[in-house]
RNA sequence: GGUCGGAUGGCCGAGAGGCGAGGCAAGGGACUGCAAAUCCCUCUACACGGGUUCAAAUCCCGUUCCGACCUCCA
C-alpha cells in the first residue's frame, strides 16, 4: 500500500507527507478577494484543494480547513466607487457569489471562513510584535512597513534575489517613507473617504498580505501543515506572508502547494476576457457536477486550457460513467457503497495524480459494463462501488445530496415516471405490431423533450438528458 | 534583465531511461426493426539539432516557440 506524497513549492520536489500532529492536518487556503464575480479559474483552485481535503480525510486525517475571504482591498474600494455602493456591500455581494459557485461545484464548506475585516485586532497584534522585534517600522505617516532586507530567508519560496526584482511600480509614490523601495506595507494609512480602523499608528486599513498571516495564526497556530493558493500568489503574497510570520517568530506553513491556471488561448485568464467564463454563465450549459469533473480532471499543477468543446466532451465522458451507475442501481436495486480501490489510492497518493486516477475509473467502468452484459451482479456491484468511491473523492458523486436538484420532488418524479410509462406502453404495442413509424414517433417526441429512450433486454428505460429542444 | 513552467497521436491528457496510461473523436465489427446504450477491433505520438547510453519521449548541451511571476491576480 502506497502512502501520500505531495509536491512542495518551497523545495520543488515531491516528498512524503507527514503531518505535524498525528492524525491532524491544518490547511490554509488563500481564498477570494471579493471584488468581482467568480470565474472558473477561481473555482479551479477551490476544487483542487477540495480534492486534497477529501483525500486527506479519506486517508484518516482530521482536517481543519481554513479558507479566507479578503473583504477589504484597493480593488474593492475602487469597485465601490464605480458601482456606487458601500465597499462592504460590494464585498458581501461577491462573497455570496463565490459561496454560490463553490456550492454549485460541491466544494465543501471550510471548517472556518474568516474575513479580513473581522481580524483587525489580530493584525494590530502581529504588527506590534513585528515592530518590537525590529522587523517592521512605522515612519509616522500612518503606514506600517516590513523591512525586507533584514530577512535572510526572504524570497526563498520564489527563489529570487531582492536586488533582481524590478522596482515596484508604485515605488515613486510611496517610497519616500520606506527604508527600501521593496519594503511592503503591512498597514496603510487612511486616505480621505477610505474605511479605516484605529491603530497605535493612526487610522488605516490592512495591506494585502497581513490578514493571511494573522488569520492563519489565529486558527491554525504558529506552525501548520499546508498552505495553498494559486500560482500567482507565490510572489508577492505568500513570500510576504512568510516574511511577516517568520519575523514574528512563527514556524508558519510546513508545505506550500499551488494550483495552476485555467487558460484561454494559451493565456492566463483575466478580467478582460469578459463574462463568458464566469461560473454562473457556464452553469447554463453544463451541470455543476460536470463543470467540477472538467476542472478536476487535469492535474492541479498543470495548466488547463479551457474550451467549450473540451468542456462538452468532458461532460459527455462523465455522463457515460453516471449512466453506468444509474443502470447498476436499476439492476441491483441498491445505491452503490463507496469503495476506494488500490489503483485509485496509488494514483491519489502520488501527489494527487487525478488523471491517472481517472484511468482507474475507466478500468472499473469497462469491467462493470461487461458485467451488465454478462448479468454478473457481484461484479456490477463491485465496479459501481469502486466508481462511486472514486467519484466521491473527486467531489463528483452523483448520489451526493449536494447535487440533488431542487424542485424534483418524489411525487413529481413518480408522476413523470407514470406518464412516460404510458407512452412507452403505446410504443411497445406499436413495435409488437411492427408499426415502426408510430413507435419511432413516440421516441422522437420524447427525445425532443429531453427524454431519451433506450431498449434493453429488460425492456425500455428512460432518462433525462437535460438538453431537450424546448 | 531576474525567477519559474511548458511543447506528447485528429483533440484532451498521463508518464520521466527499456515493457507504447486513459479518455474523446474517427473508421470497422457485434447487438438492434432502426436507433440508443454497451462490447470488440483499428489508427500510435513525444518541438528541433547534437550528445551520453546496449537502450532516450524520459538524462546532458544547444536552438526555436508558448506561457507565468517580478509588490495588492486563483
Amino acid at each position: 500500500m502506497s502512502s501520500l506524497s505531495l509536491y512542495d513549492t518551497l523545495t520543488r520536489t515531491t516528498a512524503a507527507f507527514v503531518s505535524i500532529k498525528e492524525g491532524e492536518v491544518g490547511i490554509y487556503l488563500c481564498g477570494a478577494t471579493v471584488q468581482a464575480p467568480p470565474h472558473i479559474g477561481h473555482v479551479r483552485s477551490g476544487v483542487n484543494f477540495d480534492i486534497l481535503r477529501r483525500w486527506l480525510s479519506h486517508s484518516g486525517y482530521n482536517v481543519t480547513f481554513i479558507r479566507n475571504v479578503t473583504d477589504i482591498d484597493d480593488k474593492i474600494l475602487h469597485k465601490a466607487v464605480h458601482e456606487e455602493l458601500p465597499w462592504w456591500a460590494v464585498a458581501m455581494k461577491y462573497e455570496r457569489e463565490f459561496s454560490e459557485a463553490y456550492a454549485a461545484l460541491n466544494v465543501l464548506a471550510p471548517t472556518y471562513e474568516p474575513r479580513a475585516t473581522g481580524h483587525i485586532t489580530q493584525m494590530i497584534g502581529l504588527m506590534q510584535i513585528l515592530i518590537e522585534k525590529g522587523a517592521a517600522y512605522a515612519p509616522g505617516n500612518g503606514d506600517v512597513y516590513l523591512e525586507v532586507r533584514k530577512l535572510s530567508s526572504y524570497l526563498t519560496l520564489s527563489r529570487q534575489k531582492l536586488d533582481d526584482l524590478q522596482p515596484a511600480a508604485d515605488a515613486e509614490a510611496t517610497s519616500s517613507e520606506k527604508k527600501d523601495p521593496r519594503d511592503f506595507a503591512l498597514w496603510k494609512a487612511a486616505k480621505p473617504g477610505d474605511p479605516s480602523w484605529p491603530t497605535p499608528w493612526g487610522p488605516g486599513r490592512p495591506g494585502w498580505h497581513l490578514e493571511c498571516s494573522a488569520m492563519a495564526h489565529q486558527y491554525l497556530g504558529e506552525t501548520f501543515d499546508i498552505h495553498g493558493g494559486g500560482l500567482d500568489l507565490i510572489f508577492p503574497h505568500h513570500e510576504n506572508e512568510i516574511a511577516q510570520s517568520e519575523a514574528a517568530g512563527y514556524g508558519f506553513a510546513q508545505r506550500w502547494m499551488h494550483n495552476a491556471w485555467v487558460t484561454t488561448s494559451g493565456e492566463k485568464m483575466s478580467k478582460s476576457l469578459g463574462n463568458s467564463l464566469q461560473v454562473h454563465e457556464l452553469l447554463k450549459s453544463v451541470r455543476g457536477i460536470e463543470l467540477r469533473w472538467y476542472l478536476g480532471s487535469a492535474h492541479y499543477r498543470s495548466m488547463l486550457e479551457f474550451s467549450h468543446e473540451a468542456l462538452a466532451e468532458s461532460a459527455t465522458a462523465f455522463k457515460r460513467i453516471e449512466g453506468f451507475l444509474n443502470r447498476s442501481v436499476e439492476i441491483l436495486s441498491v445505491v452503490p457503497t463507496p469503495v476506494i480501490n488500490e489503483a485509485f489510492t496509488d494514483a491519489m497518493n502520488d501527489d494527487l495524480a487525478v488523471p491517472t486516477a481517472l484511468a482507474s475509473i475507466s478500468e472499473s467502468l469497462k469491467v462493470g459494463n461487461n458485467a451488465i452484459t454478462a448479468g454478473d451482479k457481484a461484479v456490477i456491484a463491485q465496479a459501481a462501488n469502486e466508481i462511486r468511491g472514486a467519484l466521491s473523492i473527486l467531489g463528483c458523486d452523483p448520489f451526493d445530496p449536494a447535487y440533488a436538484t431542487s424542485g424534483n420532488s418524489d411525487e413529481l418524479v413518480a408522476a413523470l415516471d407514470g406518464v412516460i410509462a404510458l407512452a412507452l406502453e403505446q410504443r411497445t404495442a406499436a413495435r409488437e405490431r411492427r408499426d415502426f413509424a408510430a413507435s419511432d414517433s413516440i421516441r422522437d417526441g420524447l427525445a425532443s423533450l429531453g427524454i431519451i429512450i433506450e431498449d434493453t433486454a429488460q425492456g425500455p428505460r428512460w432518462s433525462i438528458t437535460g438538453n431537450g429542444s424546448r
